[in-house]
RNA sequence: GGCGCGAUGGCGGAUCGGCUACGCAGCGGAUUGCAAAUCCGUUUAGCCGGGUUCGACUCCCGGUCGCGCCUCCA
């Protein structure tokens, strides 16, 4: 077995080799928490949680950092502007932010680090920085000093002299260069600040992570993951503090790419987010009240994840689908307790003899994961092993789905209650109790005259509901609605 | 201007030097009183021009187009 995995620091693929043997240490960048969250806020947690199981269920102990950035400019603003104080903002958006990780499956973060309690040591980090000669001090804080460093710029793949001529950099009267970046903000009057050799203030948005992460993980650890657009110039950043501070750092960087509308990014600036109608579709409340948390999940994870993902309504519908008709197949065996899989559970999930198509598929689930985390191509072989179960003898059928379930589970599909979350946002109202009588009643009579083959009045009666908006099928075990 | 990524069927989206990706939609069939649902089967590909090769969607070179980053962003 040997994980492969894209490293964006050499552009290469490279077999996944952790620093201390059967462990890997794991940071992803978390969100800034003053507003309620987006899909670009989930889809980070949802596809490394799909890693850090992969990882787990090839038996490595995984410890997996998902930092929360609650100080910050951003934060400061909109206190201001809605006088709510900092710290009720950032409460409010963490627990917005970890109900949605629970709906989404995502169950492997190890550590939930925040920003302000780690203000002493990214102040001590900083004053080494500056003890070294890395970092100087100006009038409104303390800035990395670029030029100090051999390679500023590697893993973006930029020169500074390049970046220089770049006419969207704007000179800063204090900075020795215009792509030096505060490690320290002194605070102005009103302003959150801590006590700092330099004044009151805090610290700046790329020195938590590297302090964070050694501090968690240590100097050198194996993973570092983030959104594509953090690679310049938070992580370009986070190395340069790191290397000044004599560590090793991550070992490999991975990306995942954007959500997209249409095929073009939607960003933080994009001249879209204007229209209020537009920038709601990528609300996590919008999508996870809409098609349902599974779907979402399925969605991040049915590409590859350094591609960006397409969140147009007819491909959500199309997951929703998709996923839909798995879990119906899969039925109840969903429904039991699921834990992240080990090594012990995913040697359980390959050991049952299967037919030779079905036997070729779970094989091609594990290759694809191993092969970069590629979890779309994983996902098909879930859809051929539901399809062979279909084809299979009766005999045989059960332990193929179970085998189907068991792998989706391995990264974080078909857990308890999904197929009811996938309902509950297209069934507005199957909650009321009352409705649920008078459409058994209504079922019944419908019932009766069918038996007595009187189809007009069977067919009036499911017509009219569908005008009202209610669907009724007939199973074999009697009709239901939806 | 600099750096990087991509171009696959009606749509989304993988893999692979010769063998069905997969899903959605469509079509045909089974089932059904008719539908729905379900199941089975199935049509539609690989930007353009060169090259390597017995053979390329897959590798190499060039072009075209698209996208991302170079500012806040997950």
């Amino acid at each position: 077995m040997t994980i492969v995995l894209h490293n964006t620091l050499t552009r290469k693929a490279e077999p996944l080799q952790p620093l201390r043997e059967g462990h890997i240490g794991m940071y992803v960048c978390g969100p800034t928490v003053y507003d309620d969250c987006h899909i670009g806020h989930l889809m980070g947690p949802a596809i490394f949680d799909a890693v850090a199981r992969w990882f787990t269920a090839r038996g490595l102990r995984v410890r997996f950092v998902n930092n929360i950035t609650d100080i910050d400019d951003k934060i400061i603003n909109r206190s201001r502007e809605t006088g709510e104080p900092w710290q009720a903002i950032t409460e409010r958006i963490i627990a917005q932010y970890n109900g949605w990780l629970k709906m989404l499956h995502v169950a492997t973060i190890t550590d939930q680090p925040r920003c302000t309690q780690y203000v002493a040591q990214m102040v001590r980090y900083v004053e080494e920085l500056v003890a070294k000669g890395r970092a100087y001090v100006a009038a409104d804080g303390v800035y990395y000093e670029v030029t100090r460093q051999e390679n500023y710029g590697k893993l973006s793949g930029r020169r500074l002299d390049e970046m220089e001529a770049g006419a969207r950099i704007e000179r800063d009267a204090h900075l020795h260069h215009p792509a030096d970046f505060a490690l320290w903000k002194l605070a102005k009057p009103g302003e959150p600040s801590w006590p700092s050799p330099w004044g009151d203030g805090r610290p700046g948005w790329h020195i938590e992570c590297s302090v964070m992460s050694s501090e968690l993980l240590g100097g050198a650890f194996d993973i570092h993951g983030g959104g594509d657009d953090l690679k310049f110039p938070h992580h370009e950043n986070e190395i340069a503090q790191a290397e000044a501070h004599g560590d090793a750092y991550a070992s490999c960087w991975m990306h995942n790419g954007l959500v997209q509308y249409e095929g073009v990014k939607v960003g933080k600036s994009d001249p879209r987010m204007k229209d209020a109608a537009f920038r709601r579709q990528f609300m996590a409340d919008h999508l996870i009240g809409t098609y349902g948390a599974p779907t979402i999940r399925f969605l991040l994870l049915s590409g590859h994840y350094r591609r960006p993902i397409d969140f147009g309504p007819a491909a959500i519908a199309a997951a929703k689908t998709a996923l839909t008709r798995l879990l119906k197949q899969l039925g109840q065996r969903c429904e039991a307790p699921a834990a992240v899989a080990d090594a012990a559970a995913l040697a359980r999930l390959l050991e049952p003899t299967l037919p030779p198509q079905a036997d070729k598929a779970r094989a091609a689930f594990c290759t694809a994961l191993d092969d970069d985390i590629n979890t779309g191509a994983a996902i098909a072989q879930l859809f051929t092993l539901a399809s062979e179960a279909n084809k299979a003898p009766e005999a045989q059928r059960g332990a193929i789905l179970d085998v189907c379930c068991g792998l989706g589970r391995v990264i974080g599909l078909f857990q308890p209650g999904d197929l009811a979350a996938l309902s509950a946002g297209s069934a507005a109202g199957a909650g009321d109790e009352r409705l649920g009588q008078v459409m058994a009643l209504v079922l019944e009579l419908r019932q009766k005259a069918r038996a007595n083959r009187d189809f007009a009045t069977s067919d009036l009666i499911r017509d009219r509901l569908k005008a009202a908006g209610i669907t009724v099928k007939d199973g074999k075990d009697g009709a239901t609605w939806e």
